[in-house]
DNA sequence: CAGTGGTCTAGACCACTGG
DNA sequence: CAGTGGTCTAGACCACTGC
């Protein structure tokens, strides 16, 4: 089996990391052992805690020290692992408190997967978002629904629809898809009785954390239906966003597609 | 005056990189001296090394342990420095051959700052853009204009107005101002008979490397002239993509705007 | 004051590239 | 094979938090 690391500055005897590894880690189609950096390792051992459930959203996690000798490594590898994780936003690491575990039921992060900011630029301008449950439904997967959350054509599916107005302006018709499974119980009481972000309800209610999700955007004209719920003329051209969310493990658990009035708001995007 | 670092472990005498550096780093309006870590004042320095030109778009900057002895820190220090300048995407690390000045003229980053994409997710089935320059006029800066480049009103600058075809179909028009003094010799022969994309094409020929963006999107509908560059019907939703290029030190240097057709395309986008 | 993350060093060794 | 970036360790000390 190809480890990582084979030379004098292996830890003592004992459980060592490789030990509790599952394989050897090949590269599929080639002979040679896939290198997998020990940091690298540890990050996927930190990602198991996180899915697993071991540590909760918002709660801290063993400090580096602990995480060093738990795994038995040096303190700045498992620094280099939380590093990477911290950069995809799945901990935020606290100086003189901790590394805690990312959510999305902070006030400073509520708006993390929206990118729709007022054309001031200063979103708490506008206070909060008003937001509007129109009906939340059990069906059965469209072809469409279904290739995104990648689950059979035909499987239960929970679609949710909603509206955002800003400052009593009606500017996202939202429709929702969920996997039924992990959403089994959601109703439209609940969302509406929910005061935050739902996703943080996900978290809370159904321990589902978003992690990352891909965009898709277009300019649309509404259909009648569209526009009579976003109360704006029919010719009235809207962004259309489809997103699919991610849990960990690159796990789709929300497919979304949301007009977006830009009228007074604009998508904003940074390219690095 | 504040040191960042006054313990045991100094480097010995010499030229020690505080007697380079500008000053104590007051944080305005505090009486405490800004703690600024070393490699954020080696970052700093090599930010001026990228700037001054020193390092060419596309060449190898100076090795890890060259840099460490120049500055007199660690490998780990400099390491630190060239990580942030890396994941900034100013620098590209390349093991094993050193780390080069990250650089707008190569084929996989082709369209590093263009997010629109063929429904298919694969650019390389399209082939490349078809580019043909309109217009390339010399002219003084509108209000908006003038706030986005935060230059004065009036000021000279260049207008671009050009349209990208895929597969012969004419997807993108776009308009771009750049202030008329670090592009002086620009002209729409230059940019028609330069082979590759634009940004490249400012930093060979005038140093201008662009580093950054910011992108505003709404979703409009075209005017007659619109309509008629792109060839689409009136009444056709277009994206509209308003973007402020920034080159080092967060230098507004490129105001775009940019109309884009998402029948067969969309825009993309990640988020974390 | 103890405990946390953050910085810095010095040195060893590994993986990768090219002559 | 020498030179580059990449990993890992061990240990010291700094900055920040909260009791």
């Amino acid at each position: 089996m190809h480890m990582a690391r084979t030379s004098s500055n292996d830890p003592p005897a004992g459980q060592s990391l490789t030990d509790v590894l599952a394989g050897p880690a090949l590269t599929p189609g080639t002979g040679t052992p896939a290198f997998s950096p020990l940091y690298q390792q540890i990050k996927g051992l930190l990602l198991q805690s996180l899915q697993s459930g071991e540590w909760k959203s918002g709660a801290a996690i063993p400090s580096e020290l602990d995480l060093a000798a738990r795994y038995r490594v040096s303190q700045g590898t498992v620094r280099k692992a939380i590093d990477e994780l911290a950069v995809e936003n799945l901990l935020v690491r606290r100086q003189g408190k901790g590394t805690f575990v990312a959510t999305h039921s902070e006030q400073q992060v509520q708006y993390r997967f929206l990118n729709l900011v007022p054309e001031s630029g200063d979103r708490a301008s506008e206070g909060p978002a008003q937001r509007t449950i129109i009906d939340c439904k059990r069906l059965r997967a469209s072809a469409d629904v279904a290739r995104g959350l990648t689950i059979r054509s035909g499987d239960a599916v929970l679609q949710v629809r909603r509206v955002l107005a800003f400052g009593g302006v009606a500017t996202i018709l939202e429709d929702l898809w969920l996997p039924a499974g992990p959403f089994k119980g959601l109703t439209a009481e609940r969302l509406r009785s929910y005061d935050g972000p739902m996703y943080a309800l996900f978290e809370a209610e159904f321990g589902v954390r978003m992690v990352r999700a891909e965009e898709k955007i277009r300019a649309v004209l509404p259909d009648e239906q569209q526009c009579s719920l976003l109360a704006v003329p029919t010719g009235t051209p809207l962004l259309s966003v489809e997103r699919l969310a991610y849990t960990y493990k690159d796990t789709p658990m929300e497919l979304r597609h949301g007009l977006y009035l830009t009228d007074k708001h604009f998508y904003r995007n940074e390219l690095h």
